[in-house]
DNA sequence: GCCAACGTTGGC
DNA sequence: GCCAACGTTGGC
């Protein structure tokens, strides 16, 4: 099992919206190393789902439901997509401040490149920011 | 294969 | 709205 951390702008799908569709496509990602990323992902992985620029802070936990085919919304196969479904909402949300205070997150994927949508989460760092969230999960 | 110019992302 | 940190493109 890995864990993972997806960002999206509230602007344009936001959690909320998520919870509503009950599962989505995750398209759009047009960078190689997020695309390696998506790549990677297997059925029931694990991710937090960010909201960057309007929110700034992980609110939810989805699962891989769908592993990587090629992103219908591209004109390229070389671009994928995945399809996740939301698990549970965090009871605390977890912002990026809060991220960038804690010593034991220093080294998360997300701080070191901040551009990069689709990121890697080590099982410590996983654990640390479901506590940070005072969120257990079911690990089935 | 280098690098300047440009575009995009995302925090502030 | 600005800017830093990338990634991409295209001329040479």
């Amino acid at each position: 099992m890995q864990f993972w951390l997806v960002k999206s702008e509230p602007f344009k799908y936001s959690w909320q919206q998520l919870l509503i569709d009950g599962s989505t496509c995750w398209d759009g990602v047009r960078n190689y190393q997020a695309r390696n990323n998506l790549q990677a992902m297997r059925e029931c992985d694990k991710a937090f789902f960010y909201h960057s620029n309007e929110g700034l802070a992980i609110v939810g936990i989805v699962e891989i439901c769908r592993s990587s085919y090629p992103d219908p919304t591209a004109d390229n196969p070389r671009w994928l997509a995945v399809d996740v479904r939301p698990i549970c909402t965090l009871k605390k949300a977890v912002c990026l401040h809060e991220i960038k205070a804690n010593p034991k997150l220093s080294n998360m994927a997300m701080l070191k490149q901040g551009r990069l949508s689709v990121c890697p989460i080590s099982l410590s760092e996983w654990q640390e920011i479901l506590n940070m969230g005072e969120t257990k999960i079911d690990m089935d």
